[in-house]
DNA sequence: TATTGTTATACTCTATAACTATA
DNA sequence: TATAGTTATAGAGTATAACAATA
């Protein structure tokens, strides 16, 4: 997209302003904060948080990643992801083994319970969400599906 | 929607998993969790938290209301609630006022600055989100918007 | 006795700054 | 000197349990 075009969208988007309705980015904002508390709130028997999960999903979606990359990824600062493979490394469901060429960095990867735990526990933890969704109608699913994309792109960025 | 209904869309909708492809609860998920970090990621020379906006969203949105009212209505609990407002009053952004008829309740509402801020500020905070907002297309923006609403929905229950 | 709200306490998530080890 | 990662520390956000005040 030019810069140009851009520029033209920003204009036509924000010229006009709605007092009477919350924009579109409060009306996401407040959608997605809610959403995200109600999620985290959701107990499972595990004591796998969803911050842990999010970081486990990653590693079975890209295999093994060094832990910089995996911060990358997941859009947290490094010191952030440290802690996140200790506490699940711990656990057993990653494990770290040495960079074959470089001795700084490492390799972090989902043991075989981890990926056993992403198969079967996942979908407990999702339980709630799943259930949620359900309730829609299939064409408000897609167009969630069609949402997620975009937020995870805007996320990305 | 009966309760037959729900059920046959539940197993429609459970029915058939695709192993290769990640489930639109997850999708969904992982969305919603790293645009929120990255939300809250986005500072401002404001002190006022991304929390903190979302109650003053709710104040005026939908004017006085007491604790539990705003907690509910943000789905926190009573004592997350208390935290918040408390920072906020000790801030003049918001005031309290006793209940005219019930001794152990409050009105808490936006005072003067309050308003003027969530006028002000507010945007300022969404400043990264309308940017971001506004590099998609009109037909991506109608789908958040419709998107918004579905999760605000599912959040809620 | 039930309801509303607050206080006390603790845990998760995340950040920045400073440090260590390797390239 | 630059990069990858960890340790130390702090702050936001939220919860549960226990308490106080009022209905």
């Amino acid at each position: 997209m030019s810069r140009d075009t851009e520029l033209v969208r920003y204009a036509n988007y924000m010229g006009e302003p709605d007092p009477t309705e919350p924009s579109l980015a409060s009306r996401l904002r407040l959608a997605v904060v809610r959403l995200n508390r109600r999620m985290r709130a959701q107990r499972t028997s595990s004591t796998v948080s969803l911050t842990q999960v999010s970081a486990m999903s990653c590693l079975g979606k890209c295999g093994p990643l060094t832990p910089g990359e995996l911060a990358a990824k997941e859009g947290v600062q490094p010191p952030s992801m440290t802690r996140v493979i200790a506490t699940l490394e711990e656990s057993g469901l990653v494990s770290r083994r040495p960079h074959p060429t470089d001795g700084r960095q490492a390799i972090v990867e989902l043991t075989e319970q981890g990926s056993a735990y992403l198969r079967a526990e996942v979908s407990a933890r999702e339980a709630w969400l799943d259930l949620t969704l359900a309730r829609l109608t299939e064409q408000e699913r897609e167009l969630l599906s069609r949402a997620a994309e975009i937020i995870d792109r805007m996320a990305g960025q």
